[in-house]
DNA sequence: CATCTAAAG
DNA sequence: CTTTTGATG
């Protein structure tokens, strides 16, 4: 059995100070994958760099305050990367793998982008970059006999049941067709299965994150853009596949809520 | 009798989050000079931009977010004026003026100033300027058979009185030589009296300002820069004058205290 | 609406 | 240490 999550933080000083700390004591994940930590190790409080039964790799962005991931794991990682071999962005903040015996775990964060602007074409060249280097992961994993899963803030909503207002965002950086496409080719061409959306194939959501303005927490009005997906065999043994809406219910400690996949190996 | 107050609330929107409102809801003063406003009349809300009982002239920085002058009367202006006639600094919101009968109110705030960069040179040229100006007014208030008050955050503290620590200060921008000097001859040149000095002559401080850093405020580290002067005939019937120290103690809302005059006018 | 930053103080 | 901003999300 092994528990794998991922949550975009938003700041992970900030989130400490409301609950993220006891929400990390509380999980029974062996491997946890954040997104937008923002600070770099130097600057982070004690408490954060060095979490007490934890092995961390972390990603900072070079610019300050910005974008950064990391993979949290129990166990010491056999091998740790950061970026996927893109010149562009490789210093960017935005990507993270560790090797675990048998398994490749990564953490994304995909730019977020906006339409009409630079930072959509900067969205762009990161998905056509980051398609590459998952069809190469599979198929160097399958060549080694490992199984991979890629968790992440992947910044686009897949099919209309994964955001409450699709009609409304069909010109949004997020629900844009090309971007949606994108998502189709990276599960098809890239032989990858979102573990979610195959445990709950009829569900509305589940969503993962919640703009802060007005009351989208309050109404559900959310997003499905945190996904975990994973190499075919792996996706096969996830047996249990789930949002915690509740994690950041009481005090928001993130935009975003934590999503968990259980995959038992034993399948 | 007339009641004058300067303070320096360093960013009227924080400070009305923690006690500014409360406090002047309580003052008895008849006028109420405020540097740092630090937000355009347009942001303010509501219960800023219409004090109730008050008469307000702002004076924004053409800069966001950077200084700021108001002043606060009961009764309405004759003439408000913003700015001292400079080509430079009157929109940089750091002097406004309004005329009661018999009585011009001025809030200054002078810029802060660093040494060996060009934030010193914009003070001295600010200095200059300012001191010509207070010439004129005294002279002008004169031939009108009017008094004058200016008071404000000075950015300078005149004698080693004036600040606790003044022997490591002799080359920080607020305590140089050059600056005292200027203070000097604004009194004597100007025609002005420092009201609180004059009532507190042989005192250590009162402090007006304690730096947010270390435990200024509770040792009593503090610096008096804020000053209240006045023309002669009127600082002579200043019967009370003093900081209150206690306003911004037991929430503090600013890193400066109210400084007041009392003057009783059948003196 | 919230997290960062930078400059300013 | 604190308040602003401006960028980002």
């Amino acid at each position: 059995m092994i528990v794998v999550t991922s949550v975009n933080v938003n700041g992970i000083r900030a989130a400490a100070k409301k609950g993220f700390l006891e929400w990390l004591a509380a999980t029974e994940a062996e491997v946890v994958c954040l997104q937008e930590v923002r600070s770099e190790p130097e600057q982070l409080p004690a408490e954060l760099r060095d979490l007490p039964g934890w092995h961390a790799v972390w990603a900072p962005a070079a610019s300050k305050g910005r974008a950064g991931v990391a993979v949290l794991s129990r166990k010491a990682p056999e091998r740790t990367a950061i970026g996927f071999g893109s010149a562009e962005f490789d210093g960017s903040g935005r990507y993270a793998e560790i090797d675990l015996p048998g398994l490749t775990v990564a953490s994304l964060y995909l730019p977020s982008g906006e339409v009409g602007t630079e930072r959509q074409d900067e969205k762009e060249r990161f998905m056509a970059e980051f398609l590459v280097h998952l069809v190469e992961l599979r198929a160097r994993a399958a060549k080694d006999g490992r199984e991979v899963v890629v968790c992440g803030d992947w910044n686009i909503a897949h099919q209309p049941a994964d955001l409450k207002n699709w009609k409304a965002n069909q010109k949004n950086a997020g629900f844009l067709p090309e971007e949606r496409a994108w998502l189709t080719r990276v599960l098809d061409e890239g032989g990858y299965v979102d573990v979610v959306r195959r445990l709950h194939p009829d569900q509305e959501g589940p969503y993962s994150w919640w703009s802060y303005r007005g009351r989208a927490f309050d109404n559900d009005s959310g997003w499905r853009i945190d996904l975990i997906i994973a190499t075919g065999i792996l996706a096969k043994k996830c047996v249990e596949a789930y949002v915690e809406r509740s994690a950041t219910h009481a005090e928001r400690w993130s935009d975003h809520a934590p999503v968990t996949a259980v995959f038992d190996l034993n399948n």
